[in-house]
DNA sequence: CCTCTTTATCGTCGTGGTGACGATAACCGA
DNA sequence: TCGGTTATCGTCACCACGACGATAAAGAGG
């Protein structure tokens, strides 16, 4: 049996690791990521996802939430957090050899995030500009949102993820605007509607509605504690 | 800007990186995962999932594809492999702060692996006997195989998942065992037989039957080119 | 007050997937 | 030939779903 320094320098090769985030909001309208300014080489001054190195005593997931906090500035009882899947491609980074476990992280509107200690800046960019241009974000970013969009678009249809998005009490309307621009096709009103309501445990109506904005009020509904939905909401 | 000895020792905390495998197949009638006696501290002549540590060179796939032809003996063309989680708690590990990357494999019946390197022996362990005592594996490999199980049922629903534990030509009575096997529920042979042939490119007819064993001889298929099944098959 | 517009919600109808289960086909061994 | 076994096809009722019509409840403008 070798000692402990042999096994650090031989035995264990080391690495580094780190916890990216793919953060995601729906703001104006539209589809967003959270993307940060890097203020350090490498890839310094290009757009990035927001991320850290893992810290000796907390786990992964304590280390995605510390970072969300970090750079969103945002207390995060109100964020879904969940692991997406880990990247470690030797030539990933150039300055090591860095894994990275990537985080999906889906929030409703959200202020405008302030610029952290490694960020110059820090922003919401619409996903349809990140995916349009692979080279936008630096490293494997571009290939990590992809592969959360994809997650994302999936638990739209089995679990009551849409419901992230949204504030604590929404209408049925703001969920159907969700899946409509998470899936990026329209749903018909009416089936959807009918689908929403009929599935148990999704949704808990609270008995208010809200003011009208040039129709007819709707049913504010809060979120109900279903983890899976039975029967699924389909794309088609 | 700090010089690349600052980065490692202060910046960048060392990590050591593993990959662990959660080897499913069907043997004698049930379902049955991979695990190796340890024959090195920690967990000395503890039963344990296969793995090991990444190496400097290699991308994580590659590593989780090395440590199962190590550990299996095994030309890996029909077995399916996929990234399923990965587990980076302070304490997994006694000796130091390790993230193990954790993948899923499925494979048709396979020869008694023999014991590798790391190994004193290796064997096919019913999952039934290894869920009832969360003790019974090393570091938090229950948790992990509990995880590679749970998305194993899962991914049984919308992808050919299942084809991947026979062999390359099988009949409709072995593709249904294995969903019974896996889900751990029976499932009506007529039913189960025109859902599975409606679903487009599932699967591929050969024109052959198989030899009678007692009862009227079944087709022969191979498996399709579909990725996706649709629909899917659901669970009750 | 009345009408138009907008949005929310409810109904209807045909289609197709599904579970429960009966019926038939094709092999084996006695 | 007969019974046992497994494979495969059919039937029927039910339910989820897409397409789409109809109605309800608000505001805007006359």
């Amino acid at each position: 049996m070798t000692v402990m320094a042999d096994y650090q320098a031989a035995d264990y090769p080391p690495f580094a690791v780190t916890v990216d985030l793919v953060v995601l909001t729906i703001r104006e309208d539209e589809l967003c990521a959270l993307v940060i300014k890097r203020g350090e080489a490498p890839y310094r001054n290009r757009w990035a996802l927001a991320g850290g190195f893992v810290r000796p005593s907390e786990g992964l997931d304590e280390a995605a939430r510390r970072e969300l906090a970090e750079e969103t500035g945002l207390t995060l009882d109100s964020v879904h957090l969940e692991q997406l899947a880990s990247y470690g491609a030797p030539d990933r980074d150039p300055r090591m050899r860095v894994v990275t476990v990537a985080y999906l992280a889906l929030a409703p509107d959200l202020p405008v995030p302030l610029a952290g200690t490694d960020a110059v800046a820090a922003k919401w960019e619409p996903v349809a500009q990140l995916l349009t241009e692979p080279a936008h974000l630096a490293f494997d970013h571009h290939r990590i949102l992809t592969d959360g969009l994809e997650r994302a678009r999936a638990k739209l249809e089995y679990t009551p993820f849409a419901t992230a998005f949204c504030p604590p009490e929404f209408t049925v309307a703001q969920l159907r605007r969700v899946y409509e621009l998470v899936w990026g096709q329209r749903i018909d009103p009416r089936n959807f509607h009918r689908k929403v309501t009929g599935v148990n445990g999704l949704l808990a109506p609270t008995g208010d509605t809200t003011g009208g904005d040039g129709g007819r009020p709707a049913a504010l509904f809060r979120r109900g504690d279903a983890t899976v939905l039975r029967p699924p909401m389909l794309r088609g």
